[in-house]
DNA sequence: AAAATAAGTTTCAAATAGTGAAACCTGCAA
DNA sequence: TTGCAGGTTTCACTATTTGAAACTTATTTT
């Protein structure tokens, strides 16, 4: 959460934004005044800017700040560039369709899971309010499928940012552990989600992975020890596995055509 | 698009992540550096920054940047709490399947429209990346009524703004014109948009006012000359209206429920 | 109604962080 | 080898940011 406490004005800035973001209210100056380590002058000031360059919106009746218009101006393109969604979106559709349970596609952001796209079985409908989400990635299956795939160097600093806080009895809580079942994760090709965040909740993931072996992201399917096994999720991987390998494939062949150099842009 | 020189690190880093963003595909150096006032030294520390904060993604193969995936973070809960989506959403559902053709969901962000949410005739699916788009606001249905709607003293600056270019034939091209026009969209309570932006596409549109007169977005539907008419649109008005009305009063009454202060959040 | 307390805003000298011209790399092409 | 475009780093100079404290409202309390 805290973060580089080293970058300047701008990391500031935006430290402010998450914390107001991150409270999924309008929130009052001194709710934020409590929870930042800034003193008064120098936090009223930041939200002062962040207001002023519509990143924050502040509502004078209720004295309170929500995160700003601009910022869904910003995440449009965000979301088309810098997600896997765009491209996966016809494949989680075909995948829902074809399994009909609930399908997640996520990527790993700093060191956490953020779920950029998700199929439900019921309602397959696309909303953008369902994505967006993070979670732990120590025990998600997307999570560990993704951290399974991660450069050496790069495991540590990432296992050390986890919380490893026990969601349910079977959720794994120490790095050692997780660095044996990631081991195993890597040699089989997928992961599973064994109630380890929430009880009743299984699911299989695949990493999607870069001709390079980069991770690019993960995909899942989900569903719940009433309905289903692990066994029987298991059966899905070879499905699953296609998509994944598609998706990337499709992520390295779009490149974005060539520039027309010849006109110069224009902005109305 | 230049805005506030005055603001500080924060604005310009900020202008960065705008120039980057408005570009639609991954963008290398040298070209940020022609269309961004920094000279060289500048702008690559503001670019260091954003990328050390992951607001920006770097991609050494491709040497270019992209909006970064922290963006896609923050967008999730801008969505949810300061747009109108999620409290249309039923509303916009319901809209749709009455009339059959494409409805917008609209804000006012600066000068510009920025459409929040979208129905489309054919394909019901809501889909994130058809909103989150900016338009001009002096030719389009949901910017006029709009702007009708502003409190005067905010009026010039805005009209000021406008880039006046003359998209069809028929595009009000002149602050004088349009304030006029504004005047009637006033007293009769809705906009058209009559061939203004594209030709054969027609709108008719209706503010979203809060109990205090106040802006809060505007609603329309749209069609296509080949279609209908904007007589015909016309009959649309009060169902419209009705559901203007409907979210208007949603909004303003969905206050947050009491946050319970007894316990600290806490988080993972 | 006055006094007390809390919530939000402004000030200003000191400290820090940002600036940008210019020098410096580093591949790549001639 | 030389030249050159794209990119990175340096460093003295400057402007912005900082935060304790004083100051203004609002909101309670007595």
């Amino acid at each position: 959460m805290s973060a580089a406490t080293s970058d300047g004005t701008v990391a500031k800035a935006l430290e402010v934004l998450d914390l107001v973001a991150g409270h999924g209210r309008p929130v009052r100056f001194s709710d934020l005044l409590e929870q930042s380590p800034y003193p008064k002058a120098t936090l009223y000031r930041l939200l002062q800017t962040l207001v002023s360059q519509r990143m924050l919106a502040f509502d004078p009746d209720r004295a309170s700040y929500s995160p700003g218009i601009r910022l869904v101006r910003l995440a449009h393109v965000a979301w088309q560039q810098s997600s896997l969604a765009p491209i996966a979106r016809p494949y989680l559709d075909q995948l829902s369709a074809e399994v009909g349970e609930t399908v997640h596609l996520a990527q790993l952001d700093h060191a956490q899971v953020l779920y950029v796209d998700k199929r439900n079985a019921r309602d397959p409908v696309h909303m953008y309010s369902q994505a967006g989400k993070v979670g732990p990635a120590y025990c998600t299956g997307v999570g560990k499928a993704m951290l399974a795939h991660l450069p050496q160097e790069r495991l540590p600093e990432v296992l050390a940012q986890q919380s490893w806080h026990p969601f349910t009895p079977k959720t794994v809580t120490t790095p050692e552990a997780m660095r044996a079942e990631l081991e195993q994760i890597r040699a089989r090709g997928f992961a599973f989600d064994d109630e380890e965040h929430e009880p009743g909740i299984i699911c299989v993931a695949l990493p999607i992975l870069s001709s390079r072996g980069a991770v690019l992201g993960a995909l899942s399917v989900t569903s719940t020890t009433a309905r289903t096994s692990l066994a029987a999720l298991e059966e899905l991987v070879p499905r699953i596995q296609s998509i994944a390998q598609t998706i990337a494939q499709e992520t390295e062949t779009w490149r974005f055509p060539e520039e027309d150099k010849t006109q110069p842009r224009k902005r109305a």
